[in-house]
RNA sequence: CGGGGCGUGGCGCAGCCUGGUAGCGCGACGGUUUUGGGUACCGUAGGUCGUAGGUUCGAAUCCUAUCGCCCCGACCA
């Protein structure tokens, strides 16, 4: 992309309403215009990280073999009724009513539904285990909606569920959704920790939500210091061993990680003092394992091998789409602005013309721009007519993790300079091998 | 929902207390400067002060209502 060809409306002020890093920078960096109290339009450049995120929650989740579809966000209140969260779930739950005054609703969760859909076709224990999810835009109305697309009234969500026959295939699918949720935060560059967590309006005795530490963060979370040491890392799972899922949840689960909510400090003090941590955390994601709470309440049975219908086992598990675009930058930024993670960056790389107009330098950038395009790398090449510092600053703010700088000065030598947003560290090579060095940063990430 | 605050050109703010029909910085636009970390200078455009009502000869300024937004708290992916 040339940036004299893309909406990229950076702010030199920062506005007043934002108070934190992130909101900050996201409104700087112009990826979000706040429509209303809470709820936000993506512009192009927040769109490309939401997008880039959304990718990510896919492949991993086909890895781990579960199912998208796509679940609408209006919905008919009479699900609700049968579940009894119509009365339950309080004001959050933006209610509306159609032109012929039927009662809708914004959903800000789908377990009524997708039980809807599951009754409707499964019959039989032959079709489980079953894990369907979407990605899906989500309404709660928050009393106080806050902290930028952290705390939004209206954000996307990854909700996933599934059905299983028995509580241990629940519990397998539980503990595959914790495995893959690992990997899936590993991959954009963030250590989410599983903490133990409590389970709200969902329901259920099992849950566990993902925390991003951050200062920033809303929960106050109690922690062994030796949990951030555990990395998923590269390891190869086999989603439907139960033993090595389980494994995998025991070596993630069985050091002190909680929230306020279930802190215990009997327990916290049981760690040895000097690992005994106490910060804040934003959550990214949540977990739980409900059994037949929704499948009682709405029917949803399939005939076992005896052909007694019982109800199935049911669980859901969550990821703050919107949110994890806020959590990564309170993770990821200095004073200057953004550090993207290569996962989940918006452009592989920056190229930065030093001399616009300038014969050499034009041409050398647009070489770069093809060269890095052929290898499938989006590069986003500032070619404005601005001053040097104009074009570093905005590279900076927006947080692309590669700069390439080319000037005459250096072209008279033959090189140009690859620059780490986040190091500051450059280096001065020729271009083929710049342009040799970023496929190799991201021959890893892609 | 309780407490607090704010709404004045695109953005950030001053003016309000002590009424006399708007000002600054940034940005935008047009020039000059050809600049290697938000350059400098000259010039231009852009608001009638959230909305409604009231007081007054006169309201951004005082009063009332209303809408919106933000912050703290309680609640939540």
């Amino acid at each position: 992309m040339r940036l004299s060809r893309y909406f990229l409306p950076v702010l030199k002020e920062t506005p007043a309403d934002a108070q934190i890093a992130s909101h900050r920078l996201m409104l700087r960096a112009g990826m979000i215009k706040q429509s209303s109290a809470g709820i936000y339009s993506w512009l192009p450049l927040g769109y490309k990280v939401l997008k880039r995120i959304e990718q990510i929650v896919h492949e991993e989740q086909a890895r781990a073999g579960h199912i998208p579809m796509l679940m609408p966000t209006l919905q008919s209140a009479d699900l609700w009724k049968e579940s009894g969260r119509y009365d339950a779930y309080g004001p959050e739950m933006l209610r509306i009513k159609d032109r012929h005054e039927r009662d809708m609703l914004y959903g800000p969760t789908n377990e009524e539904m997708v039980t809807d859909i599951f009754r409707s076709h499964v019959g039989s224990y032959k079709d489980l285990p079953l894990t369907l999810y979407h990605i899906q835009w989500k309404f709660r109305d928050e009393i106080r909606p806050r902290f930028g697309v952290m705390r939004g009234r209206e954000f996307l969500m990854k909700d996933g569920y599934n059905f299983d026959l028995t509580k241990e295939d629940a519990l397998h699918a539980y503990n595959r959704h914790l495995v893959s949720y690992l990997r899936t935060y590993e991959r954009m560059g963030l250590q989410a920790i599983p903490m133990r967590a409590d389970s709200g309006p969902i329901g259920g005795d099992d849950t566990h939500e993902f925390l991003v530490l951050a200062e920033t963060g809303e929960s106050e979370v109690f922690y062994d210091s030796e949990i951030t040491d555990l990395k998923f890392g590269d390891r190869q799972i086999d989603y439907d061993s139960v033993d090595q899922c389980q494994a995998v949840l025991e070596e993630f689960t069985s050091r002190y990680a909680r929230t306020d909510e279930t802190h215990d400090e009997a327990l916290f003090n049981a760690i040895p003092e000097e690992r005994r941590r106490t910060a804040r955390g934003i959550e990214v994601g949540q977990i739980f394992y409900f059994g037949t709470k929704y499948s009682d309440a709405m029917g949803a049975v399939v005939a076992d091998r005896d052909g007694t219908r019982v109800p199935v086992h049911m669980g859901s598990h969550g990821i703050g789409v919107s949110r994890l675009v806020g959590a990564l930058i309170e993770a990821n930024h200095d004073d200057n602005g953004i550090i993207w993670p290569e996962g989940v960056t918006p452009f592989h790389c920056g190229i930065v013309n030093l001399k616009q107009g300038d014969a050499e330098a034009d041409g050398a950038c647009e070489s770069l721009y093809a060269a890095l395009t052929v290898l499938g790398l989006e590069p986003l090449y500032d070619d404005r007519e601005e001053r040097a510092g104009a074009k570093f600053a905005t590279m900076d703010l927006i947080g692309l993790p590669w700069r390439i700088t080319v000037g005459p000065r250096g072209l008279k030598n033959g090189v140009v300079e690859l620059t780490s947003r986040r190091t500051g560290t450059s280096e001065e090579m020729p271009p083929e091998a710049a342009v040799a060095k970023i496929a190799d940063i991201y021959a890893g990430v892609l």
